[in-house]
DNA sequence: TCAAAAGTGTTCGTAGTACACCCATGT
DNA sequence: ACATGGGTGTACTACGAACACTTTTGA
């Protein structure tokens, strides 16, 4: 279960922003003529998959690299000229850790404490990115997975940066169709609720999951079963999800249009 | 009414980042040492205000600075040393705009393209600000406010940025508490409701908002009755925010954890 | 034939909407 | 008194959770 924060919100009124003492360095107009304040942009996914584990249940792990200087650490690095920050993230990824397929990534939050980073001053632009649970492992180099409820000491705020994706997440998989990302191309519903329990961090009744998910469209049968398991039992009908792009299904909780 | 566009969302299988000719520019370990690749880093904030138009009722208004080169534009600008990105946001808003006092602040998205701003590659970190209906509007030096639905063209991708801002409040408007930063201190329902309608863009019902937003305690009664209008009409009772923060009132739209 | 897993159906609670009706004030 | 706006109550719908019961397989 994942405890609910509220991302990057700086509220109630600091008034006046009298800047004191801060030198804007600039003019104040033509903005996209200023050259003085650059600053080193790094990217950060937190990768997701969810994984079967030494437990009975998969479990949802997270994709680490052993840094020799700070511990385990997200993958990521700089981004170099004339690439997007999603480009630059796809592309540490696969040096960094052997990464050459996610099925979803999309931007979490940007950390920019000036201390955030020892030496030199980091901003770091932080990514989800999700794998789907039955592509191969393939861990490279000096990453590895991790139970997102088992993680080593992590590097600088990596931690915070992890915890913050936990709960994008799971409030995802409430109102998209998010779980694309997380599933096989085929899939029992047994399986899938499954998924949902180790991304939400408590039990989905299969039953129930099946009748939301197609009443709002999301997963369809296909039409084929699957075998059925080790120790007997019915076997399943396989489905699948209707989209592989992020979708909102339950856009108004309240407040909806009217008509 | 806002179309829901999702945000960010890189889908569906880039297979094999393999960095066709993209130099990373540094070796793969040790990030925290590596000082090659810096890049302007630019804050921009749509600001947004409840405000009396030509029209009967209020609508929902941008804050815009004219800029001689590239016209309208957000008011925002690159950050400088040992500055959060908020910190910056804030401190443009006062130089740029006059704007002393924001009820609430949070990070849109990141826009990155390498060619949405002409020159210098520059890197945009968003903001949604917003500022309740009684604060005067005090616009100082170049800057307007605009209908969002009567917008003059936009510099750059700004216009983007708005847009995606709109629909991120209209849907925080329906499970959080968001509005805090958009009502004054005191109000009638009726009052409220012509904001939640202002900013939805499409009426809403003062009788069932009330009892949504008492019901997760989002409002609270104050025990004051307000001034009758004037047309006559029974004194309205007067109303407040419980919070003065973002809080998530309706968490879990479907997928409750159990028990 | 029995256990195990999957699927179907039913009941229940509750949230949200629509709308009718009642209340308090100014003219 | 009556128009105007605010407040209360009620009926209806829909969604989701819980859970019992049935179906289909393997041992």
């Amino acid at each position: 279960m994942v405890t609910p924060v509220i991302e990057n919100a700086v509220s109630a009124g600091f008034s006046g922003a009298r800047h004191a003492g801060v030198r804007t360095g600039t003019s104040p107009h033509n903005l996209e003529t200023m050259s003085d304040t650059t600053v080193r942009v790094e990217v950060l996914t937190a990768v997701f998959q969810v994984r079967e584990s030494e437990t009975a249940e998969p479990l949802l792990q997270v994709l680490l690299r052993r840094c020799e200087k700070a511990g385990w650490s997200l993958p990521g690095g700089p981004i170099v000229e004339r690439e997007t920050l999603g480009a630059a993230a796809v592309r540490w990824l696969g040096t960094r850790a052997g990464l050459t397929r996610v099925a979803h990534l999309e931007q979490l939050a940007v950390f920019s404490d000036p201390d955030r980073v020892p030496d030199e001053r980091t901003v770091a632009s932080t990514f989800i990115g999700l794998v789907p649970s039955d592509i191969p492992a393939e861990t490279v180099a000096d990453a590895e997975w991790f139970d997102v409820d088992g993680l080593p000491p992590l590097a600088y705020d990596h931690r915070d940066i992890v915890d913050r994706a936990r709960v994008r997440l799971a409030g995802k998989l409430s109102y998209t169709n998010i779980a694309f990302a997380l599933a096989p191309s085929q899939f029992p519903m047994s399986e899938l609720a499954e998924i949902y329990g180790a991304a939400l961090g408590y039990p989905v009744d299969s039953t129930n999951l099946l009748r939301v998910l197609s009443r709002r469209g999301v997963v369809v049968a296909t039409g084929t079963v699957g075998r059925t398991g080790g120790k007997g039992g019915r076997p399943p009908a396989l489905y699948a999800f209707a989209d592989t792009q992020l979708r909102v299904t339950d856009e108004f909780a309240a407040l909806r249009p009217p008509m």
